[in-house]
DNA sequence: ATGAGTGCAAAGGCTTTGCATTAGG
DNA sequence: CCTAATGCAAAGCCTTTGCACTCAT
């Protein structure tokens, strides 16, 4: 499946980016590079970045903007299950939920009509709640 | 408002603070610091990065990420309204939108029942569109 | 062969910080 | 007065990029 999209975009599926999504299938939330590059020594930083952004462009990984400071990756959400994300103010860290499958249609078609009516061309929505995880409060 | 916030957390608001917080009031959607510092000269950079912080810990202004390596910000969303953002993925612009009072309650609630199942002690939540604006597509 | 991928190191760019000076209460 | 705030410059830190080398097709 991941080997399909980077084919589709001209890509070739390597030793590294593997490693990465490996790793990424692993991982049960977003993660940082940094996190990525300790679990996965034979892929070096400036590589997991290249890789990440080339797995990024093919639709295989999705980069999840959180408060602090670090890009984290998960695995694109087509290749999973369609979940948000609880983001922890404290540490930064995400943990994924996911809400029923009618919530989030109703959802959908409720931010459809309101980015037609800004004349915006949505492709996706990034639902988070913001506070405090269990292991920092 | 702001005056009485800063204070609450032992700050004073200055005329650098003022400058950034009219100049916030005046901005239609959240702004980069770049683009705050252009308007109110008066404030250097590290002023306006140090002030914003001070800001956003009084709860007076709030630090919005998109997909771009620039942080905005806007006013608290209680000194102004409760909304959200459609993010340009190309121009990594934010344009404000609302939802309907019933559907924000609606959402309020299966998202704090979500936060719940996770033992996660939620504040807000942010719920951005993502795509491309008129300016870009 | 030949262009994509990789590693290493260096550079970029937003943001933060040290320090001397100024100003608010 | 005396602490907080400010300006300037320098440093930090995540991320990107240049370049030579290697590998896959």
């Amino acid at each position: 499946m991941v080997e399909r999209r980077l084919r589709r975009s001209g890509q070739r599926y390597t030793a590294n980016r593997r490693a990465l999504v490996d790793a990424l299938r692993e991982a049960p939330q977003p993660v940082t590079v940094a996190q990525l590059v300790e679990v996965t020594p034979s892929v070096v930083q400036s590589s997991a970045y290249r890789n990440l952004a080339v797995l990024e462009r093919a639709d295989a990984v999705h980069r999840v903007v959180t408060t602090d400071d670090f890009a984290r990756y998960e695995l694109a959400q087509d290749l999973t299950e369609h979940h948000h994300h609880l983001v922890c103010r404290s540490c930064g860290g995400v943990t994924d939920f996911t809400l029923s499958p009618e919530f989030e249609q109703r959802l959908e078609s409720v931010l459809a009509a309101a980015a037609e009516g800004d004349d915006f061309d949505s492709d996706d929505h990034r639902l988070d709640v913001l506070g405090t995880c269990s292991n920092c409060s």
